[in-house]
DNA sequence: TTATTTTGTTAGACACGTCTAACTTTATAC
DNA sequence: GTATAAAGTTAGACGTGTCTAACAAAATAA
């Protein structure tokens, strides 16, 4: 069994590396907020595990076994967050830093039971896919708000951002996912596009925003 | 805050505390699975942060504030077992396990919502009482099973043993808190009562169980 | 292509929570 | 009331996860 810190570094390693291909020591030390010899010996001792290919200087790599294995964290965390959601009414910008604890909980039961309460779901509720039982996850293919043209209809699926400020700032302009967003204009110079949705008919969002939100077409 | 590790062992001096008056180093190192020394350095560590009262050579024991914050670990442990069961479709003999680690989450939304969800509980699934969220107790005065008198109607309030295998053995005879139990006959040699319950109308309970069981006049 | 900056490693330290071995104090038995 | 047993403490060690200081390698800039 992996501990907690051993788990938490397995996590950040997978999504880095979905993130950016390659991740280095330097990436991992920020994102963890640890110093880089802290770094270095735990890839050491994971890679004693099996669960990290490292040599001195290269690029860090999961092996398929700590894929897996941070895959099935992360399948805990998204459930805890769709859980706490759907199930005990908390807000899609309350439930990170709780799932992020509640990741580490062994009992294949609880979680299992989350899951079955959920309907089994395939993403949480920021739209992220969750992992299935083996550690495999299905990755839909969705495009930015910003790539899209005037006049496209499009269901928003994912936000790429998740942090506090944003959800809130979305709340505030009542976007949640599932919402049909038709795109009225984009101004050429700066990406800012005005658009409608449920009952708002003359909404603007701005590019740094619409680069954040990830749509299907409706 | 107190470690995970520290609020074990407080949790453990509180419930000792409250089964045997005295708490010696040796009852917390067979309770924990750990060995003297260990419990006595940590008593030193708990007393610095003014949480226990240690002296050498004396029983231990929990200050003011040793009480609280351990009542407020058992106040997370017994919501979450509640929310578990209530919540979650858990039988109350899978909780335990899983509540042992839950109680450590630091989310005190988490824990608020579960008693908001649960409609402020006062009792866990194994009915002992719900501390409040200033760490005060309201004990509720039953009696065994095993003191009453033939002819009396009694309602199952708590057990006392929480064992998996006793509340399996419960389950098997369809035995589960507010059930109303008549006491038809009382064998003087062992104490093996003669009971109906609910449709079960010529059940035997040995003394060994109704030791265990704690129930309210009807 | 050499100098500088950035990234990464090594070495050594430390807090935490655990252990065993050895010793001391207190309790129990005779 | 001494001898023995049980309980408790002290000393010293160890694994985990963290740090800082110093050094080395790789990347970038001049
Ligand atoms: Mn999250
Ligand atoms: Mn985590
Ligand atoms: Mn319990
Ligand atoms: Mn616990």
């Amino acid at each position: 069994m992996n501990s907690y810190t051993e788990e938490n570094y397995l996590k950040a390693l997978y999504t880095l590396g979905n993130e950016r291909g390659e991740v280095n020591v330097n990436d991992l030390s920020r994102k963890l907020e640890i110093k880089m010899p802290t770094v270095t010996s735990m890839m050491k001792k994971l890679a004693a595990k099996k669960l990290v290919y490292y040599e001195s200087y290269k690029p860090l790599k999961l092996t398929e076994k700590g894929k897996r294995e941070a895959a099935l964290i992360i399948r805990k965390h998204r459930l805890t967050e769709m859980f706490l959601v759907e199930n005990m009414g908390f807000g899609w910008e309350e439930v990170h830093p709780i799932a992020e604890q509640v990741e580490h909980i062994q009992s294949a039961a609880f979680f299992d039971k989350m899951d079955q309460l959920l309907g089994y779901p395939k993403v949480d509720p920021h739209g992220s896919p969750i992992p299935d039982r083996n550690g495999k996850v299905i990755w839909k293919e969705y495009q930015k708000l910003s790539s899209c043209k005037v006049g496209e209809t499009v269901r928003l699926a994912a936000v790429i951002n998740t942090s506090e400020d944003f959800l809130r700032f979305l709340n505030s302009r009542e976007i949640h996912l599932g919402l049909k967003v038709k795109i009225k204009a984009i101004e050429q110079f700066d990406g800012t596009m005005k658009v409608s949705y449920a009952k708002r008919t003359d909404e603007t969002i701005s590019h740094v925003v619409s680069e954040r939100l990830l749509v299907e077409k409706a």
